[in-house]
DNA sequence: GCCAACGTTGGC
DNA sequence: GCCAACGTTGGC
């Protein structure tokens, strides 16, 4: 399984409305960056994906599941871009921040860090690890 | 509100 | 196909 973070602005989309679409989840669309196509392209069901609130907050709030892989985004007229389906799994009991991750040597070289806009990142598995933990799973 | 990083556009 | 100009994102 891969791991993976993705980005929202909480006054566009937040955990609390993700969590509200429950099980069904919700298609993670508009997204309009060919870095970020590409991982969304290699996303799997079954797949987990840390949600991250970028300007509010700035902080990792929760898990979401990748339920659907990769289809034509339909908020998209060009045809170019894709988009996934996720459902919330479960809130950190702690959000983590940006700033507490840049603290951490081990996550230094996260996408989060290096390619700050970048809206879906990948995540590896020990840096998955340790940011559940400082989130209190 | 500022600015750095980065993607896109358009002139050549 | 190069590169300057411009727009957008997102942290600070």
């Amino acid at each position: 399984m891969a791991y993976w973070l993705v980005k929202s602005e909480p006054n566009a989309w937040s955990w609390d409305q993700q969590v509200a679409k429950g099980a069904t989840g919700e298609a993670w669309t508009g997204v309009r960056n060919h870095t970020a196509k590409l991982n969304m392209m290699k996303m799997k069901k079954g797949d987990r994906a840390f949600f991250y609130h970028s300007n509010e907050g700035k902080e990792i709030v929760g898990i979401v599941e990748i339920v659907k892989e990769h289809y034509p985004d339909p908020s998209d007229k060009t045809g170019k871009f894709v988009c996934v389906d996720i459902s919330a799994d479960r809130p950190l009991k702690k959000p983590v921040p940006l700033a507490v991750i840049k603290t951490q040597r081990a996550l230094a070289n996260m996408d989060l860090v290096k390619l700050s806009r970048l809206s879906v990142g990948s995540v590896k598995p020990d840096e998955w690890k340790l940011i559940c933990k400082l989130g209190g799973l």
